[in-house]
DNA sequence: ACTTTCTTGTGAAGCTTTTCACAAGCGGCT
DNA sequence: AGCCGCTTGTGAAAAGCTTCACAAGAAAGT
């Protein structure tokens, strides 16, 4: 939001405007923001260009992440060409996939490597995040696999709870969730 | 979860053997569930093959949930192929690009339409749910046009905030959201 | 029929998150 | 300098969510 404000010119926003762009409230942003340090000018409202830079260290984006992506599929494809990616910092530094068809092939300058190699890679290109894009029935391996080589995260596109060790962050995006989500307000409205 | 104890041969689960699986507390998932009504019985757990019938009739999975999906890109085909989808019951009825050279081009039985057909197509298809898989910047756009012609809810992957009437759902799905969760996480827990 | 072993459903307690409301502070205008 | 219009940061109150703990009920064995 942010970096769009900064693309209209904004210099200065308030929270009673970063809460409408959001569908939040302005107490919520300043309490928000207050966990993390005191940012505002009182009469003013925050510096966009000082809360941006902030934020982005906060969210640890003043540096890369080497990700190693997990499935040459189309959900893997679709990641590896979404250019956003790179812009925020995560760079894919391979790729690895189980089909013996797709391992040798070329995405831009990365072959993709077989499975076996998961392993090595992490530890070899010191990656610190892994994308499973790989059907439900592998994740939980592949998973293993990671956390065994020193992975410090993990984003799970299988529709499976992922075991792993405490401490090491998973976030799941499970798509069929996201529909189900939708079926269910929308029936639930329905019923009123 | 149920479907996958389902194929384990499992006839009846308890709220424990739930928790576990799905990384939550007994508690939680006796409390959840008892906001729909009562599905156990004391002593023996729940009946998978009732509660999952239960659930899905909560969720809106007895129904076919006719879909649109705006934007023909590498994230729309990864959508359209996934398998999980159909057989959930959400149906690709149409889709809609707006490049003219994907225009025409077939996806299976779809053609593709330009998007200038999208608000014709959902009030004759009757679609309920449209799939948004296009750029940030036309995503306001499209959603207007679909919430225009009558649209029940939308699945959001563009990374902006949509702003649409009260009373249709939005559910956002934002892909590098999800790794700076991660890499906030990773760089917390090493300030520690 | 009685006891034992489980497990649900649910009030009450405990904890977390959100909202409220206002003192304190900044900038501009007279 | 003094006043006025804004907006932050934050304790305190309100609302919401999770956990606890236990009565009530179900099955199986004696």
């Amino acid at each position: 939001m942010l970096e769009s404000i900064q693309d209209d010119g904004g210099v200065t926003v308030s929270s009673e405007q970063l809460a409408r762009r959001g569908h939040t409230t302005a107490a919520q942003v300043r309490k928000d923001l207050s966990h993390f340090g005191s940012f505002g000018k009182r009469g003013l409202g925050y510096s966009v260009d000082e809360l941006r830079d902030r934020l982005r260290i906060i969210l640890g984006l003043d540096q890369v992440w080497p990700v190693v992506l997990v499935g040459a599929g189309r959900i893997g494809s679709a990641l590896f060409e979404y250019p956003d990616f790179k812009r925020r910092g995560y760079e894919c530094v391979a790729i690895v996939d189980s089909n013996p068809e797709k391992i040798g092939r070329k995405w831009g300058e990365l072959v993709i490597q077989p499975t076996a190699k998961l392993e090595s890679l992490i530890k070899e290109l010191c990656a610190t995040l892994v994308i499973l894009a790989v059907p439900a029935s592998a994740a939980q391996l592949v998973a293993e696999c990671s956390v065994n080589a020193g992975i410090n995260g993990i984003l799970n596109f299988a529709p499976v709870q992922l075991q792993v060790p405490d401490g090491i962050p998973v976030e799941n995006v499970n798509l069929v969730m996201e529909l189900e989500a939708l079926s269910f307000q929308i029936t639930r409205a329905s019923k009123t």
